[in-house]
DNA sequence: TGACTCATGTCAGCAGTCTGACATACCTTG
DNA sequence: CAAGGTATGTCAGACTGCTGACATGAGTCA
């Protein structure tokens, strides 16, 4: 049909592309860390809390991109089988400092490794100057996103 | 501690940026969405089969990065509503052609409207050479996740 | 022709995530 | 100081998408 030409071309929508990337990237991601018994954002939360220890529940929702609802339930799993600790009572407040344990650290050591193979995979057939430019461009499509009133 | 420096640093991963991204257009898309009473899988499977009419539930499945399973779900549905038809009986194997109705189209007119003008906003603070070089280094990037054997 | 492999459509069960709701603690602002 | 607004942690229910499984049809090869 002559309208379908109006409509947004998937073949070349950056949109498409997008998500057709993050797609792989998540698929990849999943391969490598199912053998060692981990989802991608088990691991997401335990690398937050190993980069920027002491984060709390909210924090890491926002940096795993779930709500803080799904990862109240991950946390209270993860403290369970002894990854992460949290203390009884909140220091301030209510937010709730959680860091991860030696099992914690352990456990993440080898999931990271796994991920970073695929990440340097993602990255082999470009060069630094390519890398600097996606990373550019990336942060400028989040921001035109997230900004409500971007204008025309 | 000294070994989280050899970890991927998520500030500078280009792997944590990209789901940043995909995880801003998915929001954004859900908000406009959300008003037409749609979802972002039922809006691509509608803009599917609307530039490339008679794919089958797999191949729209492929299409929008979602089992078959799950399509064969909202086909199920989107069937039963009118958005869209499909034979009673598949013309050669199994596999059944699926079409868009009068009203499908119509339903996707609006929301093709509302994700266009999302995909504006993403792309409003950048160049036709960046967009190309955008576009570039997604295929790459796809590329690379998606062959297993790239080596190093 | 018959066996093997692969892709498809579909059903059932399950895990992960989301929305809705509530109580609590901090921070303004009058 | 009191009151409203905002952010947090948590519980409960609902939903979406995934894994596992099965039967069917097409293509391949001996």
């Amino acid at each position: 049909m002559s309208q379908d030409d109006a409509a947004v071309d998937l073949e070349t929508s950056l949109g498409y592309l997008l998500k057709e990337a993050s797609s792989a990237l998540r698929a990849a991601m999943e391969a490598v860390l199912r053998p060692l018994g981990m989802t991608v954002t088990h691991y997401s939360c335990l690398e937050l809390l190993a980069q920027r220890p002491g984060l709390s529940n909210s924090e890491l929702a926002r940096g795993a991109f779930v709500t803080r609802q799904s990862m109240n339930v991950l946390l209270q799993a993860l403290e369970r089988d002894g990854y992460v600790s949290r203390p009884a009572a909140a220091p301030v407040g209510k937010v709730l400092p959680t860091r991860l344990t030696s099992r914690g650290r352990r456990s993440l050591a080898a999931a990271s490794a796994a991920v970073r193979s695929v990440e340097v995979r993602m990255l082999g057939g470009m060069s630094e100057a390519e890398r600097a430019a996606a990373y550019t461009l990336l942060r400028g499509m989040i921001r035109a996103l997230k900004d409500p009133g971007e204008g025309v």
